[in-house]
DNA sequence: CAAATAAATGTGCACGCACACAACTACTTA
DNA sequence: TAAGTAGTTGTGTGCGTGCACATTTATTTG
């Protein structure tokens, strides 16, 4: 089961083992009919590239930025950094070197700095959560015309053509949340939609996520019966937080669901513990240490994983097989949907676990 | 940002490279002063093997064996088997050849021929799902004898050391199916525990689910008020499962849930759908078409998923990891417990989104 | 048409490791 | 003490690629 070499495609083509390099890799110098000929004879004999040796023999090093948010202002951003960092850690054989940049994620000042400062070091390509559309947006003309690739996760922007998106299916996450609900209470219940401390305005994915549940209900033909209310919530003055909370809650006892559309379940599970509320079911989104406490404690009922840590590494991944494997890659590598309980929580946390995902 | 070599230690410890390289892999005649230093060395500069060239540089064949059951019987096999056969691929650079042996998963005479004929291969490793334990129990200590080392995977029997156990915690995910029943209903039901198709005396799998169900509502102090039935059935004879289920549901007008330990929740399925039963939900195992099929109708609620898939993938891998590049491999590998429902299905089943799991 | 340039092709080494083989040292034995 | 042997240590080549450099062939120019 011998693997063909590049030798061997030399061989019989009765060229150089150089001139087929130049045509595996489009290294020029190579006339039309001996470039064929090659092409040919690599297709007869399905030559497949020993990606070791390749890597081996190869000294360049890529140089890859990262632009995360600041784990320390929001711990969502713990898991991505961690992916990125295993990433980088596995590719580092391959001459690939990565360094983060991290802003803050509440301001879209610090945001720009620092994708000012990515740019700057030049690198071979570059992964980022491109929190603020308007933004960024001035960051992808100047990347494509510095033809430097980039991957987008955790917000979807296709427009400006990124090498690639990893991330969640915020819609169809929506859809989830609406069975998990409708599961729990087949008696036509009233969902809040709570969104706390990012805009909905300047992240779609927030929407998408409200859009979801709210056609789970349509496609089910239950529309009529569910009532669904909506609130953005802010926790910069915590007073008003909670005397909005105050609000809703006493104005709508018939409330039965809280369904959280960022990684601030607990902040809602903590207002419950604190009020002594406990017919209401929650449900969130990402295993932050807050949440998997109250997940724990049973004041959240499920968590949607969306695979943070996934995404950093998958990211990075993306790059490295275009760049250093000249692979193809697929434009849109969407993580499952993982519904977390604290049943199953185990196989979703412990570090170990991580790698026997497939 | 330079790796250390083998060459670096060896001029550091002025020693040849090959003592070096003695130490590394135990190859014996070495002083123990030198191997001392040695290993001093190479902690200090704290050496990590280039697996590329390891895998270049040697060109042994290594022949590994997998004992499946056969998909054309039972479904359920389909997916360990491409698993399988993805690592497989995958591990053909580094001179890995994997031999299927796919036995009758309901005749323990047809497993016992395959495994004579795996061991007759004389494979440098064997992978396989020991489905029926007291004819496997003879191989093992054969395998033992012969120093083949020897992945199981679906079915846990730790007594004979084998090399790893790649595979789902059973009684975990009988806790999980506990709390999407009681998260489906908080007024307390009955449950009917249905083992379909295996005996539970040899399989201790099935017994573990069903341990692991009990033991949500006494965690969660409930046992009082919920009722679990329990029933072994049998689709040999079609009419008298038909006959069983009859009785059992007539019997028990009160149940409102059922939990199948094995694969077959698609036949419950398929008789509620004759019966116009429609006020049952179901939890079942594994993603097999059947499944899917009832999943989307609505008539399943919930699948686990015990990524079958993956178990055949990391099993290869564990082999792999151990023998070809002499890794540690950790003795027990579980899987996630997946919780699949109609509106998350499509990222466990697209096989472009199995690559996506870390 | 010779010289200069451009295009095409060939050659050989390095990457980091494993392993076969060669060589050296220390210890026995007659 | 020389020969024999076991215990150590050193040397060199191949694995499949990538790439820098050398060489040959084709094309252009004055």
């Amino acid at each position: 089961m011998k693997n063909i070499r590049i030798k061997d495609i030399a061989l019989k083509a009765k060229v150089s083992t150089g001139t087929v390099d130049r045509v595996l890799h489009d290294r020029g110098n190579v006339s039309e009919k001996v470039r064929e000929k090659i092409l040919k004879i690599i297709e007869e004999m399905n030559y497949e590239p020993n990606f070791m040796a390749r890597a081996l023999g190869t000294k360049k090093v890529y140089h890859f930025a990262a632009l995360i948010g600041d784990p320390g202002i929001d711990g969502y951003w713990n898991d991505p950094k961690t992916g990125i960092e295993k990433a980088a850690r596995e590719a580092r054989q391959y001459g690939v070197e990565v360094s983060l940049f991290i802003f803050n994620p509440y301001d879209a000042e610090s945001f720009i700095k620092k994708a000012e400062e990515a740019t700057e070091a030049n690198p071979d390509g570059i992964l980022l959560a491109p929190m603020f559309y308007r933004e960024v947006v001035p960051f992808f003309e100047l990347w494509k015309e510095k033809e430097i690739p980039f991957v987008l996760f955790n917000t979807q922007i296709p427009e400006f053509d990124p090498l690639s998106y990893i991330g969640q299916d915020s819609y169809q996450s929506g859809m989830v949340a609406g069975k998990l609900i409708h599961y729990g209470q087949p008696q036509p219940p009233s969902v809040l939609v709570a969104h706390i401390d990012e805009e909905t305005s300047n992240s779609a994915h927030l929407t998408k996520k409200e859009q979801g549940l709210r056609n789970y209900f349509v496609q089910n033909n239950l529309h009529h019966h569910y009532e669904i209310i909506k609130a953005e919530l802010n926790r910069s003055n915590y007073a008003k937080f909670v005397a909005q909370l105050d609000a809703i809650f006493e104005g709508n006892p018939q409330i039965q669901f809280c369904f959280v559309t960022t990684s601030k379940a607990h902040e809602i599970a903590k207002y419950f513990e604190q009020k002594f509320i406990t017919h209401i079911k929650i449900i969130g989104y990402d295993l932050i240490p807050q949440n998997l406490y109250y997940l724990n404690k049973g004041l959240i009922s499920f968590l949607i994983n969306q695979n943070p840590l996934g995404q950093g590494y998958w990211g990075i991944n993306q790059l490295v097989d275009h760049l250093v494997f000249k692979k193809e890659i697929s434009a849109v590598k969407f993580l499952p949907l993982d519904i977390v309980t604290k049943e199953n929580l185990n196989y979703y946390i412990d570090e170990s676990m991580l790698y026997n995902r497939l």
